[in-house]
DNA sequence: CCTACCTATGTGATCGATCACATTAATGAT
DNA sequence: ATCATTAATGTGATCGATCACATAGGTAGG
């Protein structure tokens, strides 16, 4: 121990045993491994010039003192957070989780870390915070989850200088001339309703204010237009099943044959209601919903949804926002046919 | 600008337009408000000693540079990096994410970040990379979601000095005479079921590895020992619907009346297993289930289950990592019953 | 054979905050 | 009226890494 000095703190004066000892750091790994403390941060990020021996050297070092490098350090000194922000509202949803956690995975996977910040409320107030908390992070992006128009307006107000996409995001300039998946997927679920002769169909739609509800809805407008097709019912949901089986009583008595729902939990509702009403699905009313949840084959019946690959949008997401050249292509999303659609009555 | 020093960077030698300024730091607060940079640093820490004319001077001065402390700067020079880890591995589960919601709420109103780190695959290799990263980050402490006692042993082994505690984690001492409240709402659910006239109750268990699912075990044995019934029947699922309405087969083959679920989603998988073998739900069986995720009211018939105040737990594990004296009382789970249980026929 | 250049490594400054300690002014106690 | 004590603020070192630049040893070209 060649401690000359007390640095601040109540560094062990003695190698008292037990005393949680400093952690290793670049000069110790240095001293050890007969180098100096550039040499092992060259080992540490990967210099091509480095002799093979020296970097076993210093790689045995670290090993033998179990090194670990300061993550706050190496921020300071390259001005290189290495982290992603999520900014996001939507709590204990399906999508939006697996979606992070894929995220976090491939972002780990390139040497980032992945920070939350919920925007509990819906005011400004609870957005600014957590936009802010991640600016004090110096997170050198964000991915905002479960976007609210206000929530992006808020960001790029005061976004500090960091980038950010959403989930919803295109990957590269040639899929920007093709539609957003969303606004495919409900196109597929409408289209899937229209083709077994529903002229009828309602929309169970989402918060007004989500891009993912937005996209949806258009897709639903789309392709109604597209078929020439006049009759329009929409309602909005909050996305919960509960809200669901409000709304869909209200289409319900608009006389649709068919509900096309924002998301599986809607749907759900719908189910419910319609159940409830006696309405046989599918035989009196067909329903559709999105997403597709694990739990979408075991509903009764069995749902048809428009599947969607969260996990995959996380990466897309990830790899968007490091301005990566291959950014993995954004899957279209899928119909599947279960068992709570057929062909109307009449 | 007194720049008469290039740092290292290519910093704008003049001022340009649209050049991105470095973020004023203490000393560029404290040049404004004709202090030093250490009563900047008071201001920051709310120290006792400051007069607050000095105190408003220095937070104009803040405001007018729109100043924002360094959090990397912060945590090397103090070494505490006011960062939580949540160490997780279910991706997408309703119970986890609220949990993680409220945690970060939680935790950010004192000061703390949160990151994830998701141990994909369930191998010690993944679960350590995970682990190490926390560390490098300098983790006050890591939050345990989803705790398989794999993950558990793990952390104990490599937890480099950081204290961790689970969702599950009891509060204070006094309440560690009490027994746990996953154990508490098992049993619960079985006595309900029991006091219907049940006697031949199966358990739809979790992985076994998980903390969880072997609580909520313990609960379905205990309830049965203290009612001196003999009959036992557990097959284990892994949580998903999928499972649920594979074993809830084993279970029904088994001669059981009542189904005791670890969780909703398999709960809602033995629903439709019996739906689909034409056994009236609850005529000819109950089910119960465990979580009381936010659909279960509108599975079809709406799911009796167990109520859980995920975001309380997630409240209560950052009161319980920070070392807190005053922790949210752990709030007892609920029995919620709708319309899945009856009394059985015979 | 000497200059040119690349390779491999070392030295000291730097990032932005806190820490330890020094200093000065104001308040009390004796 | 004098010294001790506390309040209010300043100075310089420090955390652990990277950055800029310097230096020593090879290899190559003219």
């Amino acid at each position: 121990m060649t401690s000359e000095l007390q640095p601040h703190g109540p560094a062990s004066a003695a190698p008292v045993v037990g005393a949680k000892a400093r952690a290793a750091s670049v000069f110790d790994v240095a001293r050890l491994a007969g180098v100096s403390h550039q040499t092992v941060s060259r080992v540490l990020n990967d210099h091509p010039s480095l002799r093979p021996a020296t970097r076993q050297k210093v790689l045995d070092a670290m090993k033998e003192l179990s090194y670990r490098p300061n993550a706050a350090a190496r921020t300071l000194s390259s001005s290189r957070s290495r982290m992603i922000g999520i900014l996001s509202t939507s709590t204990g949803q399906y999508g939006p989780a697996a979606s992070v956690a894929a995220l976090e995975v491939a972002a780990r996977a390139r040497g980032y870390s992945v920070t939350i910040a919920n925007a509990d409320g819906l005011d400004p107030r609870s957005v600014q915070a957590a936009i802010s908390h991640l600016a004090e992070l110096s997170a050198e992006g964000v991915v905002v989850v479960a976007p609210q128009t206000r929530v992006l307006e808020a960001l790029s107000d005061l976004s500090f200088g960091m980038p950010f996409v959403t989930l919803q995001e295109l990957a590269t300039d040639a899929e920007r001339s093709r539609p957003l998946d969303q606004v495919v997927g409900a196109r597929m679920a409408v289209s899937h309703l229209a083709s077994l002769g529903h002229r009828r169909i309602g929309h169970l739609a989402g918060p007004a204010d989500w891009l993912d509800a937005a996209q949806r809805l258009t897709g639903y407008t789309d392709e109604l237009d597209a078929r020439a097709i006049d009759f329009r019912a929409v309602v909005n949901g909050d996305w919960s099943a509960a809200s669901g089986h409000r709304a869909a009583g209200e289409l319900i008595a608009h006389g649709v044959t068919a509900i096309f729902a924002g998301n599986d939990q809607m749907a759900l509702g719908a189910l419910k209601a319609a159940s409830e009403a006696d309405i046989a699905v599918p035989g009196e009313l067909s329903i559709v919903g999105f997403d597709d949840v694990p739990e979408a084959a075991f509903y009764s019946p069995a749902l048809t949804t428009v599947r969607q690959d969260f996990a995959e949008a996380g990466r897309r997401a990830v790899a968007l926002l490091l301005g990566e050249s291959s950014v993995p292509p954004s899957v279209e999303p899928e119909l599947v046919v279960r068992r709570s659609t057929a062909a109307p009555v009449a």
